[in-house]
DNA sequence: ACCCAGGAAGCTC
DNA sequence: GAGCTTCATGGG
């Protein structure tokens, strides 16, 4: 078990706020599985003991974004006008710092679902096409790699048979066509070059290459963008932020979602992530707080 | 029985 | 663009 001293940082906030499927909380610590790795984690004030398979406290530093200037972030969202009640209320959230495979994989699953439901999903998909890895005691599997999915036939029915519903046809004509824009025969190496291509666009052509992939609309793609691909300015919006920017901002004012993110862009800038973060937040766990 | 769930896509207007 | 329906499936 290895030990850090953090501060502006709370853990069960980062992990349970929805940004990530795969863990779960025993007796006070947290088993994060991410790609092939898993993570073992608590936190006792500004204490963090940890465990992974792979990589130390630097895994830790840059997965949970604890390498950021969290006091920089807090006062320029203050400064943009989100109100205190928000702020303290999701204070010491981070950003989690995904894979962008795993990520696309999940957030395509999400679509018009609900978060336990998406992680039966997730889980019966890493059951069935990962590997099985284990940190001590705790054993879990891994997210299966573009190949270890796409190499299969009837990916489709495999889908369907993992509660992926409707969204089951998305996934085999993402992987067609992603290994058509890049012109590659090798699915890894399709995502790969796929990634690091977006990575190296500003956020309006990222985006339009997100969404040309099936099943991945502008919500999807902020997500993706902003929990993946370092793309802070993204603001993505489901019907909780729109409901949220609606009573925050437009004084309970019915809003469309576009309507809401087109603000929250504007409003938050580079930002805009955190921004989003900390609302989604807010809104969903408000009745619990008050 | 009905509605909604961290939406997207394919329509019509 | 905005407004509608459909797409599986599970839970309230």
């Amino acid at each position: 078990m290895q030990r850090m001293h953090i501060s502006d940082f709370d853990l069960e906030k980062t992990v349970e706020c929805g940004q990530i499927f795969r863990w779960e909380k025993r007796d006070g610590t947290y088993y994060i599985t991410a790609q092939n790795n898993i993570l073992l984690i608590r936190q006792h004030g500004d204490i963090l003991n940890f465990s992974a398979v792979r990589g130390g406290s630097s895994f830790v530093k840059r997965y949970l974004s604890l390498d950021e200037d969290y006091s920089k972030i807090i006062s320029s969202l203050r400064k943009d006008g989100l109100p205190e009640e928000v702020i303290s209320s999701a204070y010491g959230l981070r950003l989690i710092r995904q894979d962008p495979f795993e990520c696309l994989m999940s957030y395509v699953a999400s679509s018009a679902s609900n978060i336990p439901r998406i992680k039966r999903n997730l889980n019966s998909l890493c059951r069935n096409f990962g590997r099985r890895i284990s940190l001590g005691k705790f054993s879990s599997y891994s997210f299966p790699g573009p190949s270890e999915i796409f190499s299969r036939r009837k990916i489709e029915n495999s889908f369907r048979k993992f509660g992926f519903g409707f969204r089951a046809r998305f996934y085999p004509q993402i992987v067609q066509s992603v290994m058509s824009t890049e012109n590659s025969e090798n699915a890894d190496e399709a995502f790969k070059k796929f990634f690091s291509r977006i990575r190296r666009m500003n956020y309006e052509g990222a985006k339009q290459a997100l969404t040309s992939l099936p099943g991945v609309g502008s919500k999807v793609a902020d997500c993706v963008l902003a929990f993946s691909l370092g793309f802070s300015e993204a603001f993505p919006t489901d019907v909780w932020v729109r409901r949220g920017v609606s009573i925050l901002f437009f004084n309970g004012r019915n809003i469309s979602v576009r309507e809401a993110e087109a603000f929250g862009r504007r409003r938050f800038g580079e930002n805009a992530a955190y921004a989003q973060e900390f609302i989604y937040y807010w809104i969903r766990n408000r009745k619990k707080l008050s």
